[in-house]
DNA sequence: TTACGCAGTTAGTTTAGCATAACTTTTACA
DNA sequence: TGTAAAAGTTATGCTAAACTAACTGCGTAA
């Protein structure tokens, strides 16, 4: 299975709602990126059968140690050219919208020349 | 007819090509985004009928002012993306690179904000 | 002058990503 | 206790964007 931008997506959600409320279900998926129900069924489905994540008796669900890479890469993405944004101007609401696009799309060497001019 | 991401390509493309060479057909264009001859036709005969472009009897392309108007907006996006990515460090083959497809997703906002900073 | 190669077109296929409709299963509650 | 809501699944189909194969039309060179 390889990882596409809207695979990434979903790793992603499941981090970052498993972060603010402690548990996920495919409901609590879709309703974060806004897409049905039937999407993240057949996402999650592909996700259990590669090993990105497991699923228990009651729907809830977790990353395994290969989706959590990959979920923490992409989280770390977004907050960098986030952050990045904010530094130079743009308001939050535009810099995480913005940085959830190009976080698909920037090459590690970029990411990393943004990484070391927030630090500066 | 909505222009999305792969048709402003296809306008950028035949503004830097005639930019460059004088000149710009078909076969320039599939050459130039290195997608094939049949994407190129198809693309161009829905530019033709919605006015972004005309085609004289020796298959050369002009963008009309319409079909320009849209070019030079990406072209001017892309160029501001590639330099602010080279101000941080970035090298020129990979600032183009990324820039090409940053310019796609990238917000009236944020695209102000990084001219600004290529000014200080 | 014939035959080849290049430009362009048409038709059909594929892949990614989403949707709706309709179903099952479980849980809550009036 | 029966009905309804919520969560998840399956089947089907759409759109965007690309592809290959196979065609036409035209100009040039052997």
């Amino acid at each position: 299975m390889i990882i596409k931008e809207s695979a990434e997506n979903y790793l992603e959600a499941i981090f970052t709602i498993k972060r603010a409320k402690g548990n996920v279900r495919s409901i609590d998926v879709a309703n974060e990126l806004c897409v049905s129900k039937p999407s993240v069924s057949v996402a999650m489905k592909n996700f259990r059968e590669e090993g990105y994540i497991t699923v228990d008796e009651n729907g809830y669900l977790d990353l395994t140690e290969k989706g959590l890479k990959i979920a923490e890469n992409v989280y770390e993405r977004h907050q960098v050219i986030a952050r990045a944004l904010i530094a130079l101007g743009v308001s939050e609401e535009t810099a995480y919208e913005d940085s959830c696009k190009i976080e698909h799309c920037i090459s590690e060497e970029s990411f990393n020349k943004l990484k070391e001019f927030l630090k500066r």
